[in-house]
RNA sequence: GCCGGGGUAGCUCAAUUGGUUAGAGCGCGUGGUUGUGGUCCACGAGGCAGUUGGUUCGAAACCAUCCCCCGGUA
């Protein structure tokens, strides 16, 4: 099969699950995406990874058109071949560092000119040099560029950063085309507001793309509206495409996505808090830099079969994180992502089994049980 | 032994030259981190000022004393 699609297997409530087809392997949705924004999921190998359960991962736009460039990368035979992924990978189009580097650019119609945080030198990014750079990458799903206003911000804003985001959407889906076996997602803007969601929603359809993401939050408003938002803003895009949710993000945010009806999310959480001690379990948040994991001989789950939990108890893993030894990191990050894959493969079974409902009681059950006290 | 410099938070050091409740960075303790600037941010604990005595309304600061550290020198 040499091209992109989506079959829906089945549903549960507004949840579903699938597969995503592409040409260089199948996406098991719900799936959640590793990122690995600088052609690295930082600490870990790519065939880690992959053992963790991960069937595509995150570039981007913004950091790689920076260093090592996308030229150079493109030159050297595409990213996938690059950092050693054969799999899918999907890039962001930076249109998130236009949020997250505010302080380093400057937004006018035409794009982004973006001030380095490297060098300093300027970089602008327009909807066509976005898709230029994701095309040279080689990237199989590649990302609309937007502009994601963080939250809170006045209706206004929001109205006129959506059109904004829905112009750029049309020259990106433009500069794009159709190139069989890739895919372009527009990205859903509009804030909390309901029917700014719903024109934006109704401009992508009109443009057409291969899937939709619902962008803009876990941007600051909080997971209560942030559900709030996702009760509406999956069912104004189309079912019969995959629905990501960018950037979010807890376990239990990711849950109840995809309780309404989101098919893929990304999130440096798991990642970025292997390397600050910040450890997801079946019963909540663990920080292994507490100074109450020193003596302690557990693992960090009895019931994980990650390397970490099956090698090494919480005192050493809180003794080479407060070293700042490498394998802290590695070890971290490994669990995190195993943690979340598996979080990922169980809602997969329950939606097809449709006893989804069961498994989230039984999700917060564990939670509310928290046996990770000190001995 | 003599000459010089120095002893302030666990560590490295400040303090407009005698004036309210002695500060910072790191470390320590605890949060936070959602399309990754290998981070960053927030809050907290921690001091009988080497010793003893003196001068003064008032001393980390001035004087004396002893103890310790560093450099130089015999």
């Amino acid at each position: 099969m040499n091209k992109f699609s989506f079959d829906l297997a089945a549903t549960d409530g507004r949840a579903r699950t699938g597969t995503i087809h592409t040409p260089r392997g199948e996406i098991r949705t719900p799936a959640f995406m590793p990122v690995g924004t600088a052609a690295t999921v930082k600490a870990m190998l790519p065939g880690s990874v992959r053992e963790t359960g991960a069937d595509i991962l995150l570039g981007n736009t913004y950091h790689l058109m920076l260093r090592p460039t996308a030229e150079r990368i493109a030159a050297l035979g595409g990213l996938h071949k690059f950092m050693n992924w054969d799999r899918p990978i999907l890039t962001d189009s930076g249109g998130f560092q236009v949020m997250s580097l505010s302080d380093l650019r400057k937004l006018t119609e035409e794009g982004v000119t973006f001030k380095s945080h490297i060098d300093g030198s300027k970089h602008t990014l327009t909807p066509e040099r976005s898709m230029e750079i994701q095309e040279l990458l080689g990237s199989d799903i590649v990302m609309c560029f937007d502009e994601c206003p963080a939250l809170p911000a006045d209706r206004d804003r929001i109205g006129r950063s959506m059109e904004l985001s829905m112009r750029w959407a049309a020259r990106s889906r433009a500069a794009f085309g159709d190139r069989p076996g890739y895919a372009l997602f527009g990205i859903q803007q509009g804030g909390l507001e309901e029917d700014l969601r719903g024109q934006s929603a109704e401009a992508l359809r009109e443009i057409g793309f291969e899937g939709y993401a619902v962008g803009g939050l876990a941007v600051g408003e909080g997971q209560e509206a942030m559900f709030g938002c996702l009760d509406y803003a999956p069912e104004q895009l189309p079912a019969d495409k995959p629905r990501y949710l960018m950037g979010v993000g807890k376990p239990d945010d990711i849950v109840g996505a995809v309780a309404r009806g989101i098919d893929m999310m990304d999130c440096v959480l798991p990642s970025r808090s292997g390397r600050t001690g910040q450890v997801f379990t079946r019963h909540g948040v663990l920080n292994i830099k507490n100074a109450r994991h020193q003596n302690d001989p557990r693992p960090l789950d009895e019931d994980c079969t990650c390397p970490a939990c099956r090698g090494y108890s919480r005192a050493y893993l809180h003794h080479v994180f407060r070293a700042q030894e490498m394998i802290s990191s590695m070890l971290l990050t490994w669990h995190n992502l195993h943690y979340y894959q598996q979080l990922m493969s169980g809602m997969r079974e329950a939606i097809a089994a449709g006893t989804f409902e069961a498994w989230q009681a039984d999700f917060h059950a564990a939670r509310a049980q928290r046996d990770i006290d000190p001995l």
